[in-house]
DNA sequence: GCCGTTTTCGGCCCGACTGTTTTCAGTCG
């Protein structure tokens, strides 16, 4: 993310607050959130975007924003936010995350109670003097407290790969008793975490939700209905829908989202006289029914080709489908090798010859062996002689190998002045090789990767940004500066499939595809067989990032990807020269 | 505040639920 836009967004994100709670028409609010939204997903640093005039064909900033946007880059701050953190207790607006506290009521509790922050609110409450406001009664002011606690335990989303275990389990549970049944929302869309999870049936609805709450790992049964019903299954919230079969596509198109995606597409919809919701797609004229068995039908109903989930975020896919020229995304089922798997000669657990049968158990043609190499002392790292000891026994394992070939390879430490682990008299005895920041997540890592991509035998720089999800950010970094000189010196951007990393992550990998061109790897980075399977992870990322066949080497099958390593060698051989 | 092969003004996604209402406001997804 982009510090500066990240931080603009922020500040645009809080004026919006702060005009919610004045009670200004919640369209102006609305193109705030919107604009914030949009900064924040940009790849650019938006100083670039203002400096090239290309700000002014960003959709949903107009004249006033781009005005504070500005303001925001001359003098660090806005003066319409300053103003109303003068009228308001930025506490305040802090409380708005809240769930069953909207602005409204807050705007009261302020004015008529002096309520300017969480103990103020808590206080309130226990007096009883909330519920006495006109329009409030105990049953609300309940639900605000449930809100409060909810809020002080601190929701924690967890992992892609955490999500999906459970929302199978119940899948698994359910399938013999519906006729369609599948996951929606952001686990459809393959997030890289995810809040809760949503799953859609039809079939026989009161079978269905009985069999739903008294499943084994049921904790708690949050509501039971006809048509809808949640559970926890220990701290993740599970909510099943039972909808009408002739309602399955619409409802699946608006459970899986994302929330700005559907309203782009209602606009749209709209603009043609028509009219989306859950329940299908209608003729605003006579209110007759269209569309709504399959998805195919929504979108082929609003004059689009159908959009895969993981585009589904407004960033472009809907433009794109409108003239039918929506990616060719790559398929989870096409791939054809995995790009990182350590081995028990570093910190893996498993042997060579096991990877090569589990490489083949999952219809490779070939899996790259890539070990730690000599710094990470903890991962009893190899150094040169080991690595080509190992290099020795590859081969001879691969005349006994019939279906897989195992490509050499090494996860070379990048040291902290930019310089590899190992000499390059070693690396260019390997078929492959993968540079990767394992130190100083602090600093800038700019200087230390470019250095990295320069040398003639780095193929891949691995999980390129270093973060860990939920636990640590990105090295800064300028992405631009890193993916020109990779684009130049044929270097390979990783994505690491290891469900805290996901790394790249989806908006970077499009915009190496997009502006650089960049092609991309998958690796599991599997310190053990079983985690080769978590290669889907990556495949998601992919797809979430816009790659088609040509851009991920995994499609490629063994002969294309060993012409690509040997016409790159000798380009960078001649860039050296 | 944004935006325009219906427009430079007058719109702005759709529906459900809840609670406090006697016709609707607030909140959510």
């Amino acid at each position: 993310m982009v510090e500066r836009n990240k931080k603009l967004a922020s500040l645009l994100d809080r004026i919006a607050d702060f005009l919610e709670l004045k009670g200004e028409v919640v369209y102006k609010v609305n193109a705030y959130r919107k604009a914030a939204r949009v900064i924040e997903a940009l790849t650019d640093d938006i100083e670039e975007l203002v400096k090239s005039g290309e700000i002014d064909r960003v959709p949903g900033i107009g004249e006033s924003i781009k005005g504070k946007i500005l303001e925001f880059l001359r003098t660090g701050t806005i003066k319409k936010y300053e103003e109303l953190k003068a009228e308001f207790p930025e506490e305040l607006a802090e409380l708005l995350v809240i769930s069953n506290l909207g602005p409204k009521t807050l705007k009261v509790a302020y004015e008529k109670l002096g309520v300017r922050n969480l103990d103020d609110l808590i206080r309130v409450i226990e007096n009883g003097s909330l519920a006495k406001l006109p329009g409030m009664g105990w049953k609300k002011v309940d639900n605000i407290r449930k809100g409060i606690e909810l809020y002080l335990k601190g929701q924690r989303r967890m992992f892609l790969g955490e999500a999906l275990e459970i929302a199978n389990y119940v899948i698994e549970n359910l399938k013999p008793f519906a006729t369609s049944i599948t996951y929606a929302g952001s686990l459809r869309r393959m997030k890289e975490t995810i809040g809760d999870i949503d799953i859609l049936a039809t079939g026989n609805w009161m079978e269905i939700m009985n069999r739903f709450v008294s499943l084994h790992r049921v904790t708690d049964i949050l509501a039971k209905g006809e048509t809808k019903s949640s559970v926890m299954i220990g701290p993740v919230q599970v909510d099943l829908r039972v909808v009408k079969e002739d309602e399955w596509g619409s409802a699946l198109q608006y459970f899986t989202g994302s929330k700005e995606h559907n309203i782009h597409l209602r606009e749209i919809a709209k603009e043609k006289g028509l009219k989306l919701s859950e329940y299908g797609v209608f003729r605003i004229a006579d209110n007759s029914k269209i569309a709504g068995r399959t998805e195919e039908d929504v979108y082929e109903a609003i004059g689009l080709c159908c959009i895969p989930p993981e585009l589904r975020e407004d960033r472009g896919e809907i433009e794109r489908a409108m003239v039918g020229d929506l990616p060719k995304l790559v398929k989870y089922d096409e791939m054809k090798g995995d790009f990182h798997v350590h081995s028990n000669w570093s910190d893996g657990t498993s042997s060579i010859e096991d990877i090569a049968k589990m490489a083949e158990e999952l219809g490779y043609e070939y899996v790259v062996i890539s070990d730690h190499s000599k710094s990470m002392k903890i991962a009893h790292g190899l150094d040169g002689k080991r690595l080509l000891e190992q290099v020795e026994f590859i081969k001879k394992l691969n005349k006994k190998l019939k279906n897989v070939k195992i490509l050499t390879s090494i996860e070379v430490d990048i040291l902290p002045d930019g310089s590899l682990d190992l000499p390059d008299d070693v690396l260019k005895e390997l078929d492959w090789v993968t540079a990767s920041v394992h130190t100083r997540f602090n600093e800038d890592a700019t200087f230390r990767i470019i250095r990295a991509i320069r040398n003639p035998y780095i193929n891949s720089i691995g999980h390129p940004t270093g973060r860990l999800i939920f636990q640590r950010d990105s090295y800064p970094a300028d992405w631009d500066r890193i993916f020109e000189e990779a684009k130049k010196y044929h270097v390979c951007m990783e994505i690491n499939a290891q469900q805290d990393r996901l790394d790249l992550p989806d908006y970077l990998v499009k915009k190496a595809k997009d502006d650089y061109d960049l092609k991309f790897v998958i690796g599991t980075d599997a310190h053990h067989i079983g985690q080769m399977r978590s290669i889907f992870l990556g495949v998601a990322v992919a797809r979430r990032g816009w790659l088609e066949r040509e851009n991920l080497l995994n499609t490629w099958s063994l002969e294309e990807v060993e012409r690509f390593i040997k016409s790159v060698r000798e380009e960078k051989l001649k860039l050296k020269l």
